[in-house]
DNA sequence: CCATTTATATAAGTCGGTGATGTAATGGAG
DNA sequence: CTCCATTACATCACCGACTTATATAAATGG
């Protein structure tokens, strides 16, 4: 066996402890992940209903209604109705908000960056050249069956 | 300015994105991330102690005293006495803690694996390429101050 | 052998989550 | 238009997991 081959069951555990390691390191103490995770993805892609972002992170609805709430009362996000359907409110992200998503994405590539920084240059360079990559994994297509 | 190179930053919030994918999809109903975690990291590196575990996680000893008892309750680990220190506990997996992980192991492999056989062949060669960069990325070295 | 420190367990309280349910708006059938 | 089923969201009651503070037991230093 080439033992020097990594296989796809490698790169698995590995990204799941890349996931565990990014999870200890960029801990917030604020906000949790759920909650982190609607703003990004609000302030990336533009207004969204609640159920929208209660499927999206697998989260039930009265639980989402919350975060949204606490969310709001911070001044993250706003809600308005919907105005093509008066039983939907969309949330969108305020100016605080993405001032919040910005400064935080900026403290994440300096931690990153420094990590990156002690990484023989072999493995910096093939880091960078699986960006595009790793994105593409993340671009969920499970709506396909 | 070159707009094909990617740089640290936009490495970055792949990466937390990356994250967030896993977070969504590998989620576990009867387990939360952390127990996981813990489970994971006694099955790779061996026994530890209750305190130490509690400092990797960046959780409070109780609650990692409650984790570990859950895991016990579950039949996942099994807690000793270190026979060096009469204090400290020495939490380690059971054989039924280390088949749990081989099989959730497995089945992440297939899930990331079917995620992988969709991508173009040039990124699923950058992906197994920084295979051994990410796993780098992980071996945390937080010690040096 | 007593005092201090260390390792873990327990207790009380808080916070965030879920399922069940209520309310308001939409849309189709008659 | 009226009625009814469906949909979107909010509210309620409850539960589980985490936190701080504290107790217990063992090690360590005089």
């Amino acid at each position: 066996m080439e033992t020097d081959a990594p296989d796809v069951a490698e790169l698995a555990g590995v990204l799941e402890q890349v996931a565990s390691w990014l999870r200890r390191t960029l801990r917030n103490e604020e906000w949790n992940t759920v909650a982190l995770s609607v703003l990004d993805e609000l302030v990336r892609e533009g207004p969204r209903r609640v159920t929208e972002l209660a499927a999206l992170e697998r989260a039930s609805q009265p639980g989402m209604t919350g975060i949204v709430g606490r969310l709001q009362a911070a001044g993250l996000v706003g809600r308005a109705p919907d105005p093509t359907d008066g039983r939907a409110t969309l949330v969108a992200p305020t100016n605080a908000g993405r001032r919040y998503i910005r400064e935080r994405h900026a403290q994440r590539a300096v931690m990153v960056a420094d990590r990156i920084t002690t990484l023989p240059a072999d493995d910096r360079r093939a880091l960078l050249d699986a960006t595009r990559a790793l994105a593409a994994l993340t671009h969920t297509t499970e709506g396909a069956a």
